[in-house]
RNA sequence: GCGCCUGUAGCUCAGCUGGAUAGAGCAACUGCCUUCUAAGCAGUGGGUCAGGGGUUCGAAUCCCUUCAGGCGCGCCA
């Protein structure tokens, strides 16, 4: 749609000799009585071609050749162009996508290129919070999205089940399970506190009785800290299933140790010349690349930091030769942005093909008061209770309707008082009631097969207008959501769609009508219902046949 | 102190790659179910786009600055 307009803009420009024109802006008029689109491409010429804008956008419309797809072309304002699409253009269209359904939503965007997605990777030391679930929702949803703009998407879940965190859990269990078997022993500092830790250490003792108690934890750390962690990951697994998250490849930190990848990407920088020694520790000049200071890599105690195993993750990324990388994080890691960057461009890898989008926080709220959000104290509302507590696609929504950098009140009590009414019901509804409305149909003995040879014709009322080109625009909201990485503008698209479906729905009737039109509103409703079912998919949201 | 993010209706948020009269949901108020699902529809009220400067034909949108909030600045992960 957008294209055709911009292909008759080109051609016009072109004509007129205004060849120099950098980028022709297309956009949606205020109100829709002005038009369908338009544009301000004069208003931007003019100072140029030193004439007003309406001179030359009348000069524009003037050598515009082919009009047969529009109505008719104003000019307005202060010198935006304005189209309005013809009906027969407009039943064309909707006779296209009814043909072809799905293949006509879809712009081969990616052409096929190799895309990986990390997203989640939450420390195996813990339940997934509400964070985790936002960004999880924003991975999964940003996955399909690109999927069906035809990029072969890889999603990636990166598990630290290496160093001291796991360690840590490993030791926080150890200390439960002998205070649970009534041996005094010092709970760690900075432990983990959560009940899960408890119950790793009760189904121990079911297993395992008293086995362990007053064992030294050195000599079984091992045994501790693998059952922990391994405990938990299944646990954000299972959670991650529920919540209809799906990874393609799970990277263990521990792999790349065994491997022998972070002892390879080590010597890979250290033979560019990016290492240096310094007071008994060994640093990688990241400050070559633009981060504020250089970064230990192995601590004066020989251990490798945490960043170490992450030049080794990366560079492995690097080498899979993926065309895009994309890293989805929580925005308190932003502070690392700069050392991850710096060990791309150590490696020389193009500066843009790693893409890192940060979501910022969920602020946690229960009537309005804050619920502490600590992991090592324990006080946490985990996904899981979320999830059960509001719903699958509710939660999801939420965080859908959301730019990814908006700070995010997430207030219990409201969304669970909203939960009946809740905008995601809204879009859901709309879907339900066309299946409903199908089924009537087919009770009535309607013929609902071959909609696209349905008379289009017939659908005349503003209301039905409106809906088709609604209809046709969501490819443009499609496109303009992958290029911008920005899932949520096909969630609102989605509410405003369902919106003029409602209305219309509850001002005509789409059977026992006259026969014909009765097929005509079907072919409409079908191809409502194939955007909202397509729109839902990316978005990871269920489209319920009944509610 | 430095860096990143945010500030839009009573509340939660869209709109931010500059475009015309700033939108949605919730909440409030008034109407609409003998016909395909009322989880719906029609309507009303509601704004210093945090404040101040600047850039230009045009600024919620870009730049500077002030204020407010969140987060980050480890030989932690």
């Amino acid at each position: 749609m957008k294209k055709k307009v911009r292909k008759i803009l080109e051609d016009s420009l072109k004509f007129l000799g205004f060849e120099a024109i950098p980028s022709i802006e297309i956009e949606v008029p205020p109100d829709e009585s002005l038009g369908d689109m338009s544009t301000p491409v004069a208003m931007a010429v003019s100072k140029t071609f030193k004439k007003s804008p309406k001179e030359i956008a009348k000069e524009i419309l003037n050598s515009i050749k082919d009009k047969s797809v529009f109505e008719k072309i104003d000019i307005a304002g202060p010198g935006f162009i304005n189209f309005t699409f013809s009906k027969e253009y407009l039943y064309s269209e909707l006779k296209k996508l009814l043909e072809v359904k799905k293949d006509f939503l879809r712009k081969d965007i990616g052409r096929g290129k190799r895309i990986q997605i990390e997203f989640v990777s939450a420390n195996p030391t813990g339940p997934l919070h509400l964070g985790h679930g936002r960004g999880a929702a924003t991975g999964e949803a940003l996955s399909n999205l690109l999927c069906a703009a035809n990029y072969k998407v890889e999603r990636e879940y990166y598990i630290n089940d290496a160093g001291k965190q796991v360690k840590l859990l490993g030791l926080s269990v150890f200390a439960r399970y002998q205070q649970l078997l009534n041996v005094d022993y010092p709970f760690p500092e900075e432990g983990y506190k959560g009940g899960y830790v408890d119950e790793i250490a009760i189904e121990l003792i079911n297993k395992y009785r008293d086995r362990y108690v007053k064992s030294d934890f050195n000599s079984v750390s091992d045994f501790f800290i693998e059952y922990s962690y391994k405990k938990m990951l299944s646990q954000i697994q299972k959670d991650l299933e529920d919540f209809g998250i799906h990874f393609d490849t799970w990277q263990s930190e521990r792999e790349l140790y065994k491997e022998g990848s972070v002892d390879l990407a080590i010597k890979d920088l250290h033979a560019k010349g990016y290492i240096y020694e310094k007071e008994g520790a060994f640093w990688f000049k990241s400050t070559n690349f633009g981060d504020d200071k250089d970064r230990v890599i192995i601590k004066k105690d020989g251990e490798y930091t945490y960043f170490t195993s992450d030049i080794a993750y990366h560079r492995k990324k690097i080498e899979k030769n993926y065309d895009e990388l994309i890293n989805i994080w929580g925005a308190d890691h932003h502070g690392y942005i700069q050392r991850v960057k710096a060990v791309m461009r150590a490696f020389d890898y193009p500066k843009d093909r790693l893409i890192i989008l940060l979501v910022q926080m969920v602020n946690l709220l229960r009537g309005g008061k804050p619920v502490q959000m600590s992991k090592r104290a324990g006080e946490f509302v985990t996904l899981r209770e979320v999830m059960d507590e509001v719903g699958v696609d509710t939660t999801k929504f939420i965080f859908l309707t959301r730019r990814p950098d908006s700070h995010l009140d997430f207030d219990l009590e409201i969304v669970k008082s909203q939960t009946a009414e809740n905008p995601v019901f809204y879009v859901q509804y709309a879907n339900a009631r066309i299946n409903s409305i199908f089924k009537h149909a087919n009770g009535k003995g309607i013929n609902t097969e071959s909609l696209y040879n349905a008379d289009l014709n017939l659908l005349e009322s503003p209301e039905e207008i409106r809906i088709i080109k609604k209809i046709l625009f969501y490819p443009v909201i499609f496109e303009e959501a992958v290029d911008t990485l920005e899932p949520h503008r096909i969630t609102f698209y989605l509410h405003e769609l369902s919106a003029l479906f409602h209305s219309f729905y509850n001002k005509y009737r789409v059977i026992n009508t006259e026969p014909s039109l009765n097929r005509s509103r079907l072919a409409l409703c079908e191809a409502i219902r194939i955007i909202l079912k397509d729109g839902l998919e990316i978005l990871g949201i269920s489209a319920p046949e009944k509610m």
